[in-house]
DNA sequence: AATGAATGAGGGTTCATTCAT
DNA sequence: TATGAATGAACCCTCATTCAT
């Protein structure tokens, strides 16, 4: 691959994200994504095998480090759960830094092999290990329902910062400011946890 | 307009709701609208000029009462900040009995004049009136950023329990249940935004 | 369906016709077949639901008085197998006043669902009944090799009478010319079936 | 021409074969086929012109061969016509020895200059050559029609031994095996060709 | 001699929209 | 008012062929 196919390349993922972004997978002409990267429809397939792996490319590479770092975060909230919002930080900074693609994969993703991507993560991923999580805090197993609502509803709350249109700095700055707000009813809610049957 | 017009209005009405509910305005086929409907693609054009004058239609009449009843809401928030709960509450059984109308503006309005409803209805609309409340009980402008994340937040919450599957019932139940984790930080919030400049 | 998209229709069968034997059915473009009908390509999908479909519908009328009148042909050649030279006439006259069709499914059909058509008639169709037929002459099963040769070979000796670029007026002359190369040989065979092991 | 371009050539020749046979030349892909050949498609045009070339060189030489065979067989069946079944197996062998390129040629051509080779190697190379042959025999012209009947059927004949799956020594015997079949019958068109107007 | 990226026309198919009836 | 056939552009994708390297 030569620099000149890198550049094709490259203009292809930049003028498929920008596309699907504004029209959805399914909406996004290939012809125009083409035209914008200054390239004809028949060169596209030098690159892609279809429409689908122009997607996969845009999101895979992010979606590789994300399961990656998950993991990491999701062991160390286990382990201190009252204290998890520096890690949860790191988890925002990384999606704030690839906020494109996970609005790729949660609003422009209907028609690729990544649809429902958003429930996915949700149920399948945070869900549970944010249970497992609240379990070994109560010691007993917690309301799976406001364990379900917690994480969707924190979940949302991180993407309203994330495609809030703030910039990195002011999302540190608001999170901060937000803890103020969070923090003493985030105690309530383990103590309630801990508590309540 | 006699009956049988008003019956094929309906009818077109019905299946367009489910259509750009199932497959986004641009996804949806207007023959398969049409199909569903039990009516011809040319009696369409009949009832409406074009695709997007029938979505218009499936939304408009919800949000003509949404506004006038936004203002009412937000007036008496106004006058009573602290307890505007029983205000949203009145707003959100608004949503919730109009969720897919909702829905097809959230997220089944690419293509159409709505596109980017949401972002509008909360910069333009929300953010606002929001504002206003917050900086007649500060009595001094307050920081439009926490304002407006404040916005966000606490309308992607609401959409959590409206588009969360829960029944209405269930959303009050959840809220009452939710005001544990929100109050105590609610009112260091105003407290906040009382003080500090 | 009033009598201009019945024209239409018509037309398109027509051209279909045409441009499968000459292309066959995956080189032949539905954009010629449409531009021969005088018709634009969208009209074509308000007759047919994919390039397939009309396909079967050129043949499929035809194939359903065939398999009707082949049942009955076999019938009586199992009940008359000495003379079913008159038997076989009538099947030839059906295949010569279709033999468009024929080639289609023969020579043209494939990527189609008809694809294979040659074999199955052969081998699944011909080929057990004319087995039937020659143990029941023999009063033991017969060779199956020599069966299956022999069904091919009078097969294709028939479809080159049907190919020959004959009328249906020399195809009757040629097959009493033909009648006498034929019946002495054919004499023998069914005594050596009668006769060998 | 070095080894290494003699291998390229080859290989194309190959894959090519393999290829068209499989698919027919219009629908072979000559990416697949360079592909299968472990070849570039820029290089496949060091080798030959078009696709269409790629079908020539694979079927030429074969063909060269042939055509001087085939004069050589028509010229001793032209001497002992009684007895040219020795001739006509010589032939039937280099078909079979050949039948790839032969259907290649039959049923694989459409699209190529060789295009309809059947019905011009029937009517333009068979027929001439056996209407001299029985002309000669009879010591007058025969009638047209049933030489070239004969010629098509004889030919369709033998090739349903070529294609019908059979070794060449099956074939030899089979041969044998219908010879009884069509003695009888041969002997009485000879008489009739000779005797008849 | 050989590459393989790029072309641009064409493949089958679906679309919102129009219009003679 | 209502029809539904017809339009023609656009959809994604594949093709044989070319050409700068």
């Amino acid at each position: 691959m030569n620099s000149k196919s890198f550049d094709i390349r490259a203009a292809l993922l930049k003028s498929g994200k920008e596309q699907f972004l504004l029209h959805g997978f399914e909406g996004a002409s290939l012809r125009t994504i083409c035209r914008e990267a200054g390239v004809t429809t028949g060169a596209f397939y030098a690159y892609f095998d279809k429409k689908d792996a122009l997607f996969a490319a845009i999101v895979e590479p992010m979606l590789e480090r994300f399961r990656v770092m998950y993991n990491g975060v999701i062991g160390r909230a286990m382990a201190d759960v009252k204290n998890n919002c520096g890690n949860e930080l790191e988890a925002i900074e990384f999606i704030c830094a690839h906020r494109d693609e996970f609005r790729l994969l949660f609003d422009c993703s209907g028609g690729t092999r990544y649809s429902g991507f958003r429930e996915r993560l949700l149920d399948g991923l945070f869900f549970p290990s944010y249970k497992a999580c609240f379990d070994s805090l109560a010691g007993r197993p917690v309301d799976a329902g406001i364990v379900r609502l917690f994480v969707r509803i924190k979940f949302t709350q991180y993407m309203e910062l994330v495609y809030g249109g703030y910039t990195m700095e002011e999302i540190r700055r608001l999170i901060r400011q937000y803890a103020a707000f969070t923090e003493a009813g985030y105690m309530r809610l383990i103590d309630e946890i801990k508590i309540a049957p």
